[in-house]
DNA sequence: TTATAATTGTTGCGTAAGCAACAGTTGCAT
DNA sequence: ATGCAACTGTTGCTTACGCAACAATTATAA
């Protein structure tokens, strides 16, 4: 009975383009996600940050890599398991995060405009159980592909 | 406050793995949302059609033309406008479409698990809301680049 | 210890999708 | 009627991202 998750695409393209529209200068383009979680809590492994956002690591390693070429973040090896890399942000990019964050906060209070703030926690909540109800799809997947 | 946009895209994300790997073989990957949209209302033009699901003309313009070559769709020109291109399905999208529904029917109902449906209602009403304040910006956009 | 399995990151490959530029068609203003 | 603007679709270019394969490291089991 639901089409929502037209919406939810939908929605999701459209920040998208916002974001670019607004920041496309300045950050590469789809990485905010990325940066932010970096700022958040420094000193993360790529296949965590890879989890947290749901992105595929060959997609986070070569966001990274590409945000250490301009400058935004540092890799260091982790001391105690040589096959990490622990993700820093740079001068740089704590310099331009809060128009990162600025701009995320424009469109939270756009597209929440006609919302009450209880029909607004509804919505959360029952988001975030999707989100964990849709992570668990991907989850079991890759253990039982065909079942 | 709230970061509900990230929940947003990784539910967008999961949603798109989910398809693939269940439809990847039969349908070319992430043009579930375009061939449903077509089985919904024969006769549409690729603007019509880009405009409804959000995505620019040119994706939509290349996800025809593969459609087409496998035989999925096809294209008419309008007789009342040489401009327009009207969508069809063939019977082969016919014959498929069901598996595809019935692959959203089994994503919607696994992610809605554990809300009522109370909760649900709310929720879809919002992201209705929110879906529409979003076009908004876009195409607001586009006309006032810089306000 | 040694062999096997699991982590972590990188790379190759393919597809999706946005933006800009363009061409053809139509609508509109004058 | 003519010229300009808007609409519709296509193409070139770029980036994002998923999957699979791989290399290096660490954990586990024997």
């Amino acid at each position: 009975m639901p089409k929502f998750m037209k919406s939810l695409n939908i929605i999701s393209r459209c920040q998208s383009s916002f974001r670019n529209a607004k920041l496309g200068s300045e950050l590469c383009s789809a990485h905010h996600s990325l940066v932010l979680a970096i700022c958040r809590e420094p000193g993360r492994s790529q296949d965590d940050l890879a989890k947290d956002i749901c992105i595929d690591k060959s997609g986070v390693a070569r966001a990274l890599a590409s945000l250490e070429a301009k400058g935004f973040v540092e890799r260091k090896p982790d001391p105690n398991n040589k096959r990490k890399l622990l993700v820093f942000p740079t001068e740089k990019l704590l310099e331009i995060i809060p128009s990162v964050r600025s701009v995320t906060a424009e469109w939270n209070r756009i597209v929440s405009e006609g919302i009450s703030e209880e029909e607004f926690a509804v919505f959360q909540s029952v988001l975030f159980r999707i989100e964990k109800n849709a992570r668990k799809i991907v989850d079991n997947q890759e253990v039982t592909p065909e079942k």
